[in-house]
DNA sequence: ATACTAATCGAAACCGTTTTCGCTTGATTA
DNA sequence: TAATCAAGCGAAAACGGTTTCGATTAGTAT
């Protein structure tokens, strides 16, 4: 391996004015820099990221929390996209990416600890449950943090608009003649109040009515869930013309529940999902979703995460909302009112 | 940060005894080497991962390496199933997983040199052109490596069924009584090559001949070619009664075309996927496919790379292959012969 | 010629571990 | 009793960078 040493005794300097030069120091002359990053890059140099990160703290690596109890994390197609955009961002970026997890060396530790020991310089936040000491701790450290879907006290957040969402997606089913909508929605949290808040502004404000029993709660990313909302749902003597599902995956099974009723889809009943995933597009019918921007969501967690870590003065905690938009499918059907 | 400094301080002795105690030397006597971790443990001390990367020269880090022109990499749903079981596995041993990338400091870099730059004690490699020379590169190198679905001379790696899945699903549809049997495979690749002989296998077997126009290409988990290739293939003249999809998600391009044509599975047409992704039980009709057991596969990975770091004499290289089981699901219809 | 300044560089300390090797000490053996 | 030996421990040298601070040199002003 080569190392400092070897390039300033090939250019007959010091390892003080080698790692200067190529660092980009104003205390070496612009002659000998050119000499030693052509020879760094003859030599195929390449740091020892060990022996930077014990002096200098830095680790250039970022950490993501993905809590992962139902072990669906990875397989969540909305989180990884997500994960995926912060990856892509990270690199862009000469950051590395490191899956924070509660071992360190067999050892159970804390996420913090976990943080600690590898030295990371940020950690992305997300799909975790944020009630939890471990998590609080964490953010409430020395190491930057930014959270998705949640916000901290003073901390920076990237916020996709749920409560617009819900509010588009169902003055949309309005404005296609329905009257009679069900919401079939996830277990409680932040996320799911604000869109039950974007649910009943869009009926108030359209002066639609209905009966509380149309809105019912599964879970996210549950299809067995959902299919057993649905099938209830189905079989009041007065059922929804519409229904919209927790997320684009659990409509899966809530469609599964429908085709077994013998109902078709928008034909017999509507049906709305939410997330936008990829896989939505290629069902038939094509679902009408709010399609969340996972991506931009990813990649500017990322991108504020490195600036707060690169300017810890300068840069200011910070609500990032990403817009989505609805994704109209073909899953709800035009009824004359 | 507390150091072994402090500890040593604290009990009286040198640092160096307190490094061989916390390592479980056999050169420091119970009673000091009992005194030292109590120490540790009140003191919490968590060890310099840098100074001791620098020292030791292992990183505890696995990498893996997901190519992902498509951007398509982590959502893929078998490909997240391993990458989630290698995490996990990963965990309970104490290595962190980290994504390897092209990038570093934000340069243009080769794998390989990533790899080095980082320190990794080994490299999971899946869902890469394999031809690749960056990848030959890195498979070639010190550092050792594990692939999926593809063998390396003198590497390990993990293999699911290919030929036997394809058999075993054939022979399936066969018992079921049917003879015009499609198949749309994905690309030609070296696990594409294997389904063909597995697939040829179970007919020639059951002495089915099929016309060769029943066998097209399409491309892995890509609904929009799928639904083009179950198009022709279901304007034949004289149409299949069953197609054997590429994947499971591709499955639904697929099923989108059928449903738009008035067909209904199974009544009119029936299918089989490949994966066996949680996706597919909870479809309408559940979807008869051959699971891999990505779980394992992700599991054993990381399990024998582990073994490959740390025992680099008596670990030899193994390709271990992974059984997965037909699901039956219910969209194969029975048909009198 | 002298004093002062700015530019350029290097010696050396340091980051926190691990590991070699030699020193004690007390026990064992001839 | 003297020689041998093993166990237990520590001093010190790494590992490969970064960073401080002082030294040197050349240039400029007086």
């Amino acid at each position: 391996m080569v190392t400092v040493r070897d390039i300033a005794d090939r250019c007959g300097v010091s390892t003080a004015t080698v790692s200067k030069a190529l660092n980009g120091y104003g205390d070496v002359s612009p002659a000998t820099a050119e000499k030693i990053r052509i020879a760094a890059e003859e030599l195929h140099y390449m740091p020892n990221v060990a022996a930077r990160q014990l002096k200098t703290n830095f680790s250039h690596s970022l950490g993501v929390l993905f809590e992962d109890e139902t072990n669906v994390g990875l397989t969540h197609e909305f989180f990884s996209e997500i994960l995926n955009a912060a990856k892509n961002e990270a690199e862009r970026q000469g950051y590395d990416i490191l899956f924070l997890s509660r071992n360190i060396g067999g050892k159970r530790a804390t996420y913090l600890e976990h943080a600690r020991y590898r030295r990371l310089d940020g950690v992305l936040i997300a799909n975790v449950d944020y009630d939890s000491e471990m998590v609080k701790d964490l953010v409430a450290s020395e190491i930057p943090t930014i959270t998705i879907d949640y916000t901290f006290n003073d901390h920076s957040s990237i916020l996709s608009d749920n409560i617009e969402g819900l509010y588009e997606l169902t003055k949309y089913i309005i404005s296609q003649g329905h009257r009679k909508i069900a919401f079939i929605h996830g277990e409680i949290t932040s996320v799911t109040k604000k869109r039950l808040i974007g649910f009943y502004r869009a009926l108030t404000e359209s002066k639609v009515r209905i009966p509380d029993r149309y809105v019912v709660e599964a879970r996210y990313h549950d299809p067995q869930a959902t299919r057993e909302a649905t099938r209830k749902l189905m079989n009041y003597s007065d059922p929804p013309t519409c229904i919209i599902f927790p997320d684009d995956y659990s409509y899966l099974g809530g469609k599964a529940e429908l085709s077994e009723m013998g109902l078709s889809v928008p034909g017999d009943v509507s049906t709305c999902g939410y997330d936008g995933t990829q896989m939505c597009r290629v069902l038939y019918p094509p679902l009408a979703t709010y399609e969340q921007n996972a991506t931009e969501m990813g990649e500017r967690a990322v991108k504020k995460l490195i600036e707060s870590v690169e300017n810890p003065k300068t840069c200011r905690p910070e609500e990032i909302q990403i817009k989505g938009s609805i994704l109209m499918g073909h899953s709800v059907s035009r009824i004359r009112s």
